[in-house]
DNA sequence: ATTTCTAATTGCGATTTTTCAATCTGTTAA
DNA sequence: TTAACAGATTGAAAAATCGCAATTAGAAAT
């Protein structure tokens, strides 16, 4: 599973900026120069790891979406996070002797970046700013879970997939690709498929988003965003 | 609001094995040394800051409860995180030019140990150790909010519950003191007030759990524990 | 073009949870 | 002791969501 793409070279990385080491100074560069990393491609439906695994790798999305979930005793699962491209992945392996507390999945093709703990954590060792871009990217994905977490507990169910909508597409107008399956957007919002399917049906019968070929496109942005305050 | 108990001293704290610092060794101790940390007591229902607040304070609790609230537009609260003795919170402040992502109210009598984050900033760039316990506090806490997210997205009412309940227990059988209302409850699992209240009276009938004067004691443990995972 | 297969949609009854209102309980203040 | 009050409980009806089954739509394969 994954295709070994090539050797990953941090020094002339397109995404470096993006990535966890955007914070290193020219002259700390060095420090990244042997890195072991390896680029990998993932199909769409892809598992990248398994809850419980206990390899020691680290990844870096470089182009494409990943889901990550956790599944209860009966099966059923709850997507806690989407990752986009440029974002860490994994990383829960930095707390020593963790596993790995989701499972990883690719939505669409994916590149990523993989990384070995033990590098990653030597490199915490020796540079600061590395150490706290780290940190900042926990904090961050603790106040993302947080935002997650209360939509969840406090919307109902329309109000949830109208924010998660607006939430994705960001300020584009224009149609932009949606990954994510009916029930997938089910799991992610606490939802049944058939919750889901009918608010989509019923925003498209008026209006107010359109759907084409995996693509997904808001046309009444403000009526989306009434649902998720009023309701 | 709060009254100063007085002047934190770091190097005879007794709860700094728990704390952010009980990962220094002695001879980093020195490092600390003039901190000026302070010790402050709050009544329950008092406030230590507000969402969207700026002050730069990071918050060690030494005793009671702390709950972390967020509002949503119609004034709905979800408590997102409850604190323990022992937990930091306030640590969003340590992302450049964060504002507080909670409001932040004592459940019970607190003592809390208030650190000014330029302090810890500044402790961040000379001991990696220090940071790497942030790093691991912060990855501790995305464990704990997508385990949190799980339940409220997956669970009906009756099993967030009797896991909640489960899990503020522990592993105790003698009565524990419970000092969250019902409302609160249904705050932090994401349910109305008479949901909580009628499930707590149905298993109060059936003698599974019993609860007096601010306290709560899990008679059948099994039976909650089946009402988690067969629900 | 036809087949096949999976995802999406829709209807409908069942279940869960909310909402509103009334009552009860326990604690605190006078 | 009584009054006042906030939190807890309960009932009943409404609303939301689920769960199942049947149907439709759309994409991929032949």
């Amino acid at each position: 599973m994954g295709t070994l793409v090539g050797q990953g070279r941090c020094l002339t990385c397109p995404i470096r900026p993006q990535s966890l080491f955007g914070c290193l100074e020219e002259k700390e560069l060095k420090l990244i120069e042997d890195f072991q990393t390896r680029i990998i491609k993932f199909e769409a439906g892809d598992t990248i790891y398994t809850e419980g695994e206990r390899l020691g790798l680290i990844y870096t999305l470089r182009a494409g979406h990943v889901k990550l979930t956790k599944f209860n005793s009966e099966g059923n699962a709850q997507i806690v996070r989407l990752v986009k491209p440029g974002d860490l992945f994994g990383y829960e392996k930095l707390i020593a002797d963790a596993s790995y507390m989701h499972t990883a999945e690719a939505l669409e093709e994916i590149e990523l970046c993989q990384l070995s703990v033990d590098n990653l954590n030597k490199l915490r060792g020796e540079s600061s700013a590395v150490n706290q871009a780290i940190t900042e990217r926990a904090l961050m994905q603790v106040m993302r879970t947080e935002e997650h977490l209360t939509q969840v507990g406090l919307l109902k169910s329309k109000a949830r997939l109208a924010w998660f909508l607006l939430d994705w597409v960001g300020n584009s107008d224009e149609p932009v690709a949606m990954p994510l399956s009916r029930r997938e957007l089910g799991q992610y919002l606490g939802l049944t498929v058939e919750t889901i399917s009918r608010h989509f049906a019923e925003w498209k019968r008026q209006s107010i988003v359109a759907e084409k070929q995996g693509t997904l496109q808001i046309l009444e942005r403000d009526t989306l965003n009434e649902v998720v305050t009023s309701e």
